[in-house]
DNA sequence: CGTGGTGATGTCACTTGATGACATCACCCT
DNA sequence: AGGGTGATGTCATCAAGTGACATCACCACG
């Protein structure tokens, strides 16, 4: 492949989040991004449509792995239960490299732009959660309600897991949180 | 005052949404929004932060009259009830004029970055929404879950209301909206 | 009456994000 | 050997924002 060196786009996350962190998403420009990943501007733009999406590029694997995993759970599994196979699957995507999401996590909660594509990634992961419960049957406004509970006990166990002191298992955050909110909602 | 014609925020907020619905949001530049309401580009952005703000500038507004009627409510109300208090109030807040939050709609769900904009102002809402009920003496996490309920039956009955052929009344569908949730998480 | 302050606006210059058009050039395939 | 390909560079340009400074009707105060 190619005569330059390899993984441009990884090359250009690493050094993204790297200058947000430094020194923060607006003092960064995309000139100073390309610079330190040995390229130009005008590349970021090819691998990214704009600043911000660069530290949300992982969204659609997220996406597809958690509607992979509700949808293949078993038949007979409540919504709740299809959500919550959903919910462990995304902590199996996002569990690994908490050092990662923690300084992710700093750089999004520290500028509002971030925080409002953050939001709009969540709602699309609801969306596609809905609709993969209406695959398995469910009807609409209990697949829409569902699936926002699951985004809620998703993005409260994420924020706890990242910026809680311990390093525990965000799979066993997920479920306590599950466990919660059921107990909140009877 | 001035010797300028007045409300000139007024007229910009009316140029800016008349010039999203006919071209689109991104079709249109603020200078020529700025010159159909006889100012320029630059007194635009005395007058709202981005392009995006000028059709979000009322929300703060809302969020008083919720958070006010929120307070406001009898003392022995539940959080649910309370945040019912909040929802009439804002469907008598929204419900005034429905062409103009029918045309605001149709721009915002053309568009992404207005979405986003208005996810974060959702989110702004929950939170001072759940702010009032702890000064209501409710715990943290009830107040979050019961602010984030309201939020989803405002979204959900304000599309309904906005997007239908009926004229019906805001607070209507508001509290069948809110009877349903309850229906649904009993 | 005049004089100076005030506040909303205009003007100008500039940075940065984003995009289109075109050039480049190592690699691969035949 | 030579042509195609794809990722990148270069250049030009537009639009969003922002800072610095000018303008000028109105107002308060002496």
């Amino acid at each position: 492949m190619g005569r330059w060196e390899p993984n441009a786009k990884g090359r250009l996350r690493e050094a993204a989040l790297d200058l947000y962190v430094e020194r923060g998403f607006e003092q960064t420009t995309v000139a100073e991004i390309a610079a330190r990943a040995g390229l130009t501007a005008r590349t970021f733009f090819r691998h990214f449509p704009d600043k911000r999406e660069v530290l949300f590029a992982g969204s659609t694997d997220l996406e597809r792995h958690m509607v992979d995993a509700l949808v293949g759970a078993p038949e007979a599994a409540s919504p709740m239960t299809a959500v919550g196979v959903a919910l462990d699957a995304a902590a199996a995507a996002l569990g690994g490299n908490r050092d990662f999401a923690r300084r992710r996590h700093l750089v999004i909660t520290a500028n509002g732009e971030l925080q409002e594509r953050e939001l709009i990634k969540m709602t699309r992961l609801s969306a596609a959660l809905a609709g993969g419960l209406g695959r398995r049957g469910v009807a609409e406004a209990d697949a829409r309600l569902a699936a926002e509970a699951g985004i809620a006990v998703l993005r409260v166990a994420f924020e706890r897991w990242v910026t809680g002191p311990e390093e525990r298992d965000l799979a066993e955050v997920m479920r306590e949180s599950v466990d919660r909110l059921r107990s909140l909602t009877r």
